[in-house]
DNA sequence: CGTATGCCCTGCGCGC
DNA sequence: TGCGCGCAGGGCATAC
């Protein structure tokens, strides 16, 4: 299931793939995988434009598209839910079992959006219309002032008209725009945490998942960050003290930054765009351990449900 | 507004 | 060996 360090990974290894590459064309092979613009309007969309950037905000990935023929930059949203992929692999390679969106590039290979569950979305959208979310992802548009001459600037059209963005703004998930700071940014301070967990009555494990109040968390990392901040996942969040709050605070960013430097958590599914394997599963400490011993304290660590998720904790350690 | 529930979807593991 | 069932869960619609 990915969550911020999955991300993360997936973005910092497409980066290292596709940055620079061309888009030759694209095959929208189960239309329920893309939000916006309609399925046969990708291949004329994309192909010919280049892959500028890449971005982050929370679970959604952005890669930023400089299309010749368009006068505004656009956006390739990408949300991989739980069983989502996205692939580099040759182009001649067969298609596996649930390839939904197939992005031909130059140099023979393909980026692959393959999605057993498909829950996962892909959305295009003109860069502008991302607006903050774009500057906070870590996108900047590219001009075209400078690779358009008098003749081809008359033919430019704007990507807000070519992709009928009232129609693209009406089909991108609403949470977007909700989203909370990211949580190793500087916005995302003991202080804040605190203000938002004033005097609310519901779990603290549940108000962690919420994107509103911090992007990017989900089930595993909750459940390590708390943890490590010996916080038992029920307590309601109005009673934590100011110390637990530091210390919860301090846990999010240690357990997502050890995420990241280990290229994420796999169970199943999760691979980065090379199909290689996160190395974090193994240095969690209570994520699908139950019936294990606690590494602190040997209590066998217990599993229950919370907010509608498997939620894993030492009954010990987490008073 | 805050909170709880069900839905989407497929593969896997379990019990018999 | 085969079959049916329950579970896994991020985000959102819906209900209270």
């Amino acid at each position: 299931m990915p969550e911020l360090p999955e991300v993360e990974t997936v973005r910092l290894s497409l980066a290292e793939q596709v940055l620079g590459a061309e888009i030759e064309g694209v095959q929208v092979h189960h239309p329920d995988a893309v939000l916006a613009p309609p399925p046969g309007r990708w291949q004329d969309l994309l192909a010919g434009a280049a892959i500028t950037g890449t971005g982050r905000r929370g679970k959604y990935l952005f890669l930023a598209l400089h299309q010749p023929n368009l006068a505004d930059d656009m956006v390739l949203l990408v949300h991989l839910r739980m069983t989502g992929r996205l692939l580099v692999v040759p182009g001649d390679e067969p298609l596996e079992k649930h390839t939904h969106v197939q992005i031909g590039l130059s140099g023979g290979r393909d980026l692959r959006f393959v999605d057993t569950r498909r829950f996962g979305r892909l959305a295009v959208l003109p860069m502008a219309h991302l607006g903050p979310v774009a500057a906070a992802a870590g996108l900047a548009p590219s001009s075209n002032d400078e690779d358009l001459d008098g003749g081809a600037r008359s033919s430019v059209k704007e990507a807000a008209a070519a992709l009928d963005w009232f129609q693209v703004r009406e089909a991108l998930p609403p949470g977007l725009w909700t989203l909370g700071p990211e949580p190793l940014s500087r916005d995302f301070t003991p202080s804040y945490l605190a203000r938002q967990l004033e005097g609310r009555k519901a779990p603290i494990k549940r108000l962690l998942l919420d994107q509103r109040l911090v992007a990017g968390l989900g089930n595993i990392y909750v459940d390590e960050a708390l943890f490590r901040s010996r916080i038992h996942p029920a307590r309601s969040a109005g009673s934590l003290t100011r110390a637990e709050i530091r210390r919860l605070h301090k846990a999010i960013g240690q357990v997502l930054q050890e995420g990241i430097a280990w290229r994420g958590t796999t169970f199943s599914d999760f691979v980065d765009s090379e199909s290689r394997p996160g190395d974090m599963g193994r240095r969690l400490q209570v994520f699908r351990r139950q019936g294990e011993p606690c590494p602190k304290c040997g209590t066998t660590i217990e599993k229950t449900r919370l907010a509608g998720r498997g939620t894993h904790f030492c009954p010990r350690c987490q008073a």
